[in-house]
DNA sequence: TTTAATTTGATAAAAATATATCGATATTTT
DNA sequence: AAAATATCGATATATTTTTATCAAATTAAA
């Protein structure tokens, strides 16, 4: 259908483009143009016609745009928001707890079944219906229930080792919020969030606008 | 001092330079070379000796590398990792009451002062030694503690309300957590946190992956 | 002391990403 | 019905970021 494969930069737009477009519906609005979209949402006019084009076969018309429900259904069908997939969680602390109670996911197509975690106090309790398991079990409920896609919140000191016990396990993609570096093969999806990384680019940021002021 | 300018990417990457130095240190290595941070961190070495040479002026030695001391020393410094400053929460619910509580900012030169929030029940409380204020006191407390950094941790519906009181008391930088587009005049610094744009890089890459194996 | 090995740092090339230009086209206005 | 206008989509250009190449330099080994 589509020849060009969308980049990396695209496919982490996509989701704004959805958002945006939600919000579009929303209002009731039936056509929207790449020009608006790229004033409302800052970026280049180009960059959206070109993201759009990527993703959708839909044509825009000159002077109208885009039909703005042709767009919705094909940015959720290409990222797969329609048919959810299960992912498990691997330490229940105040983030993973976080993570577990957090409706939206669902929006993303992402169900997150199941907990893991090694404290005796939280493995039995349930959070969001989804059950908390002892970490020893996550071999077999991985391989039982055919997971592909594992969440990492544990202290840094151990997150090497549950990621290579998820992959061991048929894990193949991994988001980790541990701060640290995680190595895995490469036919392994991985998505590290990195806290001192955005940090330090916005205080950086933030250094260089202080100056510009003084 | 260093001619060239840091791109947002080298300065994302340095934090984990900076771990990985400090590991080093851990371990009693005097100097390590571009090619094992490289391969260590699954970089390319030229990129690891362009990002030191843009924010250090130490000099490597050929067959030694470089002294790990004085790169923490320059990334440190380079980050402002000395001199902590300040910030303040707004939206003490889940997510909010996890990053106060998260220690590790401290190593980041960043301490949360104060959080804000509209639940009754949750202000007064104190939080990891932050007390938590009715949002009708932000622009107050800002404008009297000269805080230049504001954290969103609210539902998207407000979040850009609160993004422009924020910087009507004074912030001139954001970092969002809320899961929507915040629109910020051009000499504020913005660092928003995607879930959904994480996400979405991710699951491309599982669906990639499996459609390889199969 | 000479040789071999390894790393740096400068420069060049490539890849990825973003932006500019412009003719063609559909819609609205006149 | 014709003209004006806004938008698309194709192509070209620019910018940013990453990777490759290689001579010069330094250390360690022979």
């Amino acid at each position: 259908m589509e020849n060009e494969k969308a980049s990396r930069a695209t496919i982490s737009r996509l989701p704004r483009y959805l958002r945006y477009l939600l919000e579009c519906k929303r209002q009731g609005k039936l056509n929207i143009s790449s020009t608006t979209i790229a004033n409302d949402m800052q970026l280049n006019s180009v960059q959206v016609r070109k993201d759009l084009a990527i993703i959708s076969s839909v044509a825009g018309k000159p002077k109208l745009g885009f039909e703005v429900d042709l767009l919705i259904r094909d940015i959720e069908g290409y990222l797969g928001y329609n048919n959810t997939s299960e992912a498990i969680i691997v330490g229940v602390g105040k983030l993973g707890k976080t993570l577990l109670s957090y409706d939206g996911f669902k929006k993303y197509g992402l169900h997150i079944v199941a907990g893991f975690d090694v404290n005796p106090e939280i493995v039995g309790t349930e959070i969001n219906n989804a059950k908390i398991f002892p970490f020893d079990e996550l071999t077999d409920f991985v391989k039982k229930n055919n997971v592909y896609i594992g969440i990492i919140t544990t202290p840094k000191a151990v997150a090497q080792n549950i990621a290579e016990t998820m992959i061991a396990a048929g894990i193949k993609a991994i988001w980790s919020f541990a701060p640290c570096h995680l190595k895995v093969p490469e036919n392994i999806a991985l998505k590290q969030e990195d806290m001192a990384s955005s940090l330090a680019v916005l205080s950086k940021r933030l250094s260089e606008i202080l100056n510009n002021e003084n």
